[in-house]
DNA sequence: GACGTTCCTTTCACGGGGTGGAAGTCAGGT
DNA sequence: ACCTGACTTCCACCCCGTGAAAGGAACGTC
């Protein structure tokens, strides 16, 4: 029946884990079954112990969704616990002089992930959510990131292509590498209409001590925001934060 | 040599999983097999699988701590999903208005559980962390969501006795289940030291369109703060709050 | 009320994969 | 050089996870 080459048993409670996210957060038995392409009493069987042990949760109607325990046990993770907290602060600051949406993202493989955000009611509805993905190539945190990350990690992703959002993202790999060179050069980086039309954003890197660069911070605002009148105010709330994570 | 009755692989992995806590966010084989009673190997090959997989992260140094893609997992969570973002709005505001420690719990079985919290510098410094948790009977948030529970929950927390934090911690089951009465008539509910001396709080319920209570916000203040004053602000809040959940 | 459908739950004999004692490796300390 | 403590790898045994098949449950249809 099933042809794939076969998982352990710890594989299959991780894929069964892994078909939960921001488009899916509660899933009937078969729909999961189907998704981990597990036959369906393997699927109720794993399930049914995560059900047990408190970290998924059952609905009267049947269906399954991630439960506190697990909440709890992501609530630990590096970029997480602390980060957040100290950043949380600043971002307020951040979203009180300007009333713009705020992010805070981390690199995570071959996108940034968004920590943490405030949405602003005045400003441009973004699709954004805390555990989301922004593309490194096409926004201000992700900019941040990948240039701050190594060389090898845009040839990556140069390699399978820079996806065009609009007409204005950058999809030629040298005028990329170039912009790059200035956001590690003024601490900076704009992306204007790139991922969106409309929406503008500048960003600005959380740095260790030691220099490392661990988050980006940015505004996101209407286009018709002039940015950089804003990236003072980044920069003054990224160095904010980066002052307090040496005492992690 | 393991004495204990033989657990499934997957109560084993969890198990491992379990021994993350905030007290112990980084740990190393050895004490992961320790505390989870199982072999060596045994513990090292699952802790090969899931850092493989990404859902827990391995330092320089041989120890390991929860991965990104556990957060990203509980974030899914419902208490958190759109709760939080639906509340953190309210939640400055009071700050604003305030200056004091705001938090937002949800019942989590026999404690209150902190989803999301602002602590003021301004205001006492509270032990309370995301993921962390409060006792029912002795704190604000704790007390409406046990008034909005049933009164098993009660009866069960009496049976095995409530611990005294302070010397103003109700510890009279028939005294709690009168102040418990009073919260669910005022939609208020105070902690004046109970849990810790110079503390105090304000709390109330965050409501679904049908009534039931999801979650309490509160106001963590000084002692010398008169909270009575704050209780209409944190009403207020928590109505807001409340509106918004019928778009859930 | 019988029948079909869809989704969930339980059963149980089989055999492959998880197990863990033992041995090997590595780093730091004396 | 020798020890100690912590991590990693190996592999033969055997236990427990597996999944086809059958049994329920909850609907809707004729």
């Amino acid at each position: 029946m099933t042809d794939g080459p076969r998982r352990s048993v710890v594989r299959r409670l991780l894929s069964v884990l892994d078909t939960f996210d921001a488009t899916t957060p509660t899933q009937s038995l078969t729909e999961i079954a189907a998704r981990t392409e597990l036959p369906l009493p393997t699927a109720h069987r794993l399930l049914a112990e995560l059900t047990a042990g408190g970290w998924l949760e059952r609905l009267p109607d049947g269906r399954y969704r991630v439960g506190l325990r697990l909440w709890k046990l992501g609530t630990l993770a590096p970029s997480y616990r602390n980060l957040r907290e100290l950043a949380l602060p600043y971002m307020q600051d951040l979203y009180h002089a300007t009333h713009e949406n705020i992010q805070l993202a981390v690199l995570d493989g071959r996108t940034a992930l968004c920590v943490e955000n405030i949405n602003s009611v005045r400003s441009v509805p973004t699709r954004t959510r805390i555990g989301g993905r922004l593309p490194l190539h096409a926004t201000g945190v992700g900019k941040v990131l990948l240039a701050a990350a190594g060389t090898e990690l845009l040839a990556s992703l140069a390699e399978k292509g820079l996806r065009r959002f609009t007409r204005y993202t950058i999809i030629e790999p040298g005028r990329l590498s170039r912009t790059l060179a200035t956001v590690r050069d003024e601490q900076v980086a704009f992306s204007r209409e790139e991922m969106t039309l409309g929406a503008c954003s500048v960003a600005s890197p959380v740095t260790r001590p030691d220099g490392g660069v661990v988050a980006a911070v940015s505004i996101v605002a209407h286009s018709s925001v002039d940015v950089d009148r804003l990236a003072y105010a980044v920069r003054t709330a990224a160095s904010g934060i980066s002052r307090q994570t040496g005492m992690l």
